[in-house]
DNA sequence: GCTGGTCTATTTATATGATTAAACGGAATC
DNA sequence: GATTCCGTTTAATCATATAAATAGACCAGC
């Protein structure tokens, strides 16, 4: 308990010991901490951070259900090949960019959004109640409140994007409303110029427009443009 | 040869006691089994499976983590809303789709592979190296010797979709591999008649020709037709 | 020397108990 | 009526013991 490893409580994520030691780890994981030294046996984790097996065992079976982890005896504890993470766990994913905040990966993300939101806008034109409709709405109009500086931009960008992947109807693709919360509030550092700008603003609108008159088409085509934008930023800053 | 993913005792499940409560309680999860009665203490957990208490708890752990659970102290452990669970974790799904079988859920999720898989086409097309080409190739290779009757028409159609996603060379689209080979598995009492058939043949060859000839829309396009071969059969098995 | 089995040490897996902390209902209080 | 406080319930944590699994050392037999 004197141990200063784990001085780290007391922050949201910190919730209890077993969730302090879950994130710690995953931190670990994911920046490579384990790629030259073994992953510890239990009785160390528990002697390293001053917690009990029972916590110890519950964070590792997290992990391990997040497939970063697997655990045989004798064999010991030890880290899952890249492959075999699910990048589509909030956590795995938060951590990944947190960590030291890799382009590239946010670029590989960008693609995925390339592929999912313009097929949810799509989806949105045709099957979009009139909640979900109002929500895209609400969220546009934030985006346009932030533009005269009387929202924040970023969750405003965040919220217009997530309520049209709810009004897609569809589980799978809203299923991705975290994710790209996490990716956009985690890349903030990096690109806040790119989110909140007043191009942006017209290109929203017009995706917007689209859902609103029924027109899957032009809704894809809209979201899709956006989306390339983001991406031809991105592999701007990549270069210079 | 036989990558036997799976150990003999069926993948992990019956590997030992917590993994064979994980899946236990999952399936009774996503059954609807907790929806009028209240997810049980862990002691009653542990009575009634005839376990203790550590397995009890590491299981609800991992449910945890999946977005299955969540647990407080006073208020017990409950079941979370759906909106939570981790849809592209290959268990959630599993048990999504093995539960009554959910047609409405393939169809959704054959809308997510309509926006993936041509994606991830294209991206093969303009990125995929030799080893990744000879994969797809070794594919095709298979469903043509499915379709004179020498090897498995699943398992070569799902070796070839799996190829393409692994050529995309972005993390997040292998991502789905697992999942689609998981629909695609639990999927086939339903649709056998859909998957291996001759016609696909032709469409397959089309998209392999595509990526091997560095031509990403024409990939992308082949890919898109073949999912939507899928959907509409899908929707006429519905109908009628 | 090689082959095959056994034995042993190590580590996770499981069981069990006791204690602590958090959340909530409701009684007591103002 | 709102607030404070207390008791109950339950998960969270700690601690310890035993079982199972297995990698690697060891050993017998040929």
């Amino acid at each position: 308990m004197d141990s200063d490893a784990d001085d780290g409580r007391g922050g949201g994520l910190g919730r209890n010991l077993t969730y302090g030691l879950l994130d710690h780890l995953g931190r670990q994981i994911v920046t490579g901490a384990f790629e030259t030294t073994p992953f510890p046996t239990e009785a160390e984790l528990s002697e390293q951070h001053g917690v009990s097996r029972s916590v110890t065992r519950e964070a590792v079976k997290m992990l391990t259900a997040k497939g970063l982890l697997t655990a045989r005896p004798r064999q010991g504890t030890s880290v899952q090949p890249v492959a075999s993470w699910n990048l589509f766990d909030a956590d795995v994913l938060r951590w990944l960019l947190e960590r030291k905040f890799s382009v590239d990966l946010l670029a590989q993300f960008n693609q995925l959004r390339a592929a999912i939101e313009p097929a949810a806008a799509a989806l949105a034109a045709e099957a979009a109640d009139a909640r979900a409709l109002a929500l895209i709405e609400a969220g546009f109009a934030r985006m346009e409140a932030a533009d005269r500086g009387e929202d924040d931009g970023l969750d405003a960008d965040i919220a217009f994007h997530l309520a049209i992947l709810r009004a897609s109807g569809n589980p799978f693709f809203m299923q991705f409303r975290e994710l790209v919360a996490t990716a956009l509030r985690t890349s903030i550092r990096f690109t806040n110029r790119i989110v909140g700008r007043t191009a942006d603003l017209a290109a929203h609108g017009a995706v917007k427009e689209a859902i609103c008159a029924r027109d899957p088409a032009r809704a894809q085509q809209a979201m899709a443009a956006i989306i390339g934008d983001v991406m031809s930023l991105i592999a701007e800053q990549r270069a210079g």
